[in-house]
DNA sequence: GCGGATCGTCAGGTCGTCGTCAGGTGGCGC
DNA sequence: GCGCCACCTGACGACGACCTGACGATCCGC
């Protein structure tokens, strides 16, 4: 699954105790011990799911979740010892979208995971996007911009840049590509990859002439541009 | 809040007590006592969530979850006698959006309701209407408003155009398309979709010539424009 | 029974996409 | 500087996904 999660609880034992079961079940977990932690980190780190705990020192837990909810539609799972009704409808009110008691179990709490990011994205997995420079991949979307504006690619070129994007910058073998993207168990030499990549290089850069986005790796392969 | 809810449970008492105690809550209670006559009210009623119990006659309730996830993504809240973990991980599994046991409070069953769809419109508000560009969808008639003007659709068309739109610019694949629409299990290629296609976009479209409401995704499918 | 609405099938056409090829370009070892 | 080889480049034909209009079947209200 490999959705990141931010765990927010104060009690130390309790936090890293949870982190390590959740990161059992697949998650990868930050962790946070207090509301205004949880904030900051927020700013800079992409997550997909907070859990929360209510009992927080400062900054109460369901202010978080208020502050959350106002700021986005992050999913929120609150996380408490209090098993009131009354509890339970103030969380879910507050705008938390699950609200599950202690004690925990990280097998269940992991699947209520997965069913929050599910009804989000529609397939139980993060709708994550690709960058290489200012090219932007959407999967779930069939779609690339470029600088914001759209760009079509066939279903071969997109595959293609999906390939070169998840390597995150290291060199993919011509080979690895024709496997990955053709199936082909191919030795010697072929230029339908080179062709595909011309194509590809003349919707996504900049100057086709000058690749910053698909840069070839001569006698191996090729790699997606570092920006930065 | 005027939700639309399917309550399917089999015991006539416990049935009508919780129907009645969520009428109260504010919700538009319709009533099941099998998996079959669930699955056929839906045919024909739009229903913004359904409350599925799991103890019930014939049709198990994990394979009602199981065929009402594979149809659509209708929010989805399990009731059950069932407290142990393993079950509530099934639930899940199976689909489900939230996993509660009884004895049920109405209450909390309202803001977890309240809660789910929130998440799933944005507001807490159900949905009354979708939107594809200036293309506007009133689910409770087949009638949709392009730019103020109202569109005829049949049925077919109605629940085509619900399915893209329900996706958000997701690509949706001519096979889930099939499945959802006609329920059909995959029939190799057929043309069958593309002539309703077709039909949709004479009427929904402002240049049927250059879609883009229903836009075609090569190799895969179609999927909603991204007005903006 | 008649007519309109809706649906599913079919055949023919269009156009996007792909793989191949032949010739060109440029880096690298000698 | 020379030649080899990896890679680039533009063009082209084939295939098939998708489009399109037409037709007959079915359903339903009158």
């Amino acid at each position: 699954m490999q959705a990141r999660l931010l765990l927010v609880e104060d009690d130390e034992r309790i936090r890293q105790a949870l982190g390590l079961a959740l990161a059992d079940e697949g998650c990868d977990v930050v962790e946070a011990a207090s509301g205004e932690e949880a904030l900051g980190r927020l700013g800079t780190t992409p997550v997909d799911v907070v859990l929360l705990d209510l009992m927080l020192p400062g900054m109460d837990g369901l202010d978080v979740c208020r502050t959350l909810r106002d700021r986005g539609d992050l999913p929120i799972i609150i996380v408490s010892a209090r098993t009131d009704t009354a509890d339970v409808i103030e969380g879910l009110e507050a705008g938390a979208d699950d609200y599950v008691t202690k004690p925990l179990v990280a097998s269940e709490l992991a699947a209520r995971i997965r069913a929050l990011l599910r009804r989000r994205h529609g397939t139980g997995e993060p709708r994550r996007s690709l960058r290489v420079g200012d090219v932007e991949i959407i999967p779930d979307e069939d779609v690339v911009r470029r600088a914001g504006r759209e760009v079509h690619l066939t279903r071969t070129e997109f595959r293609l840049l999906v390939e070169l994007a998840a390597a995150e910058g290291r060199v993919v073998t011509r080979e690895e590509l024709l496997k990955r993207v053709w199936g082909y168990d191919y030795f010697g030499d072929t230029r339908l990859l080179d062709v595909h990549i011309r194509r590809l290089r003349r919707k996504v850069e900049r100057d086709p002439d000058e690749p910053e986005c698909v840069v070839t790796v001569r006698g191996r392969g090729y790699k997606a541009g570092t920006p930065g």
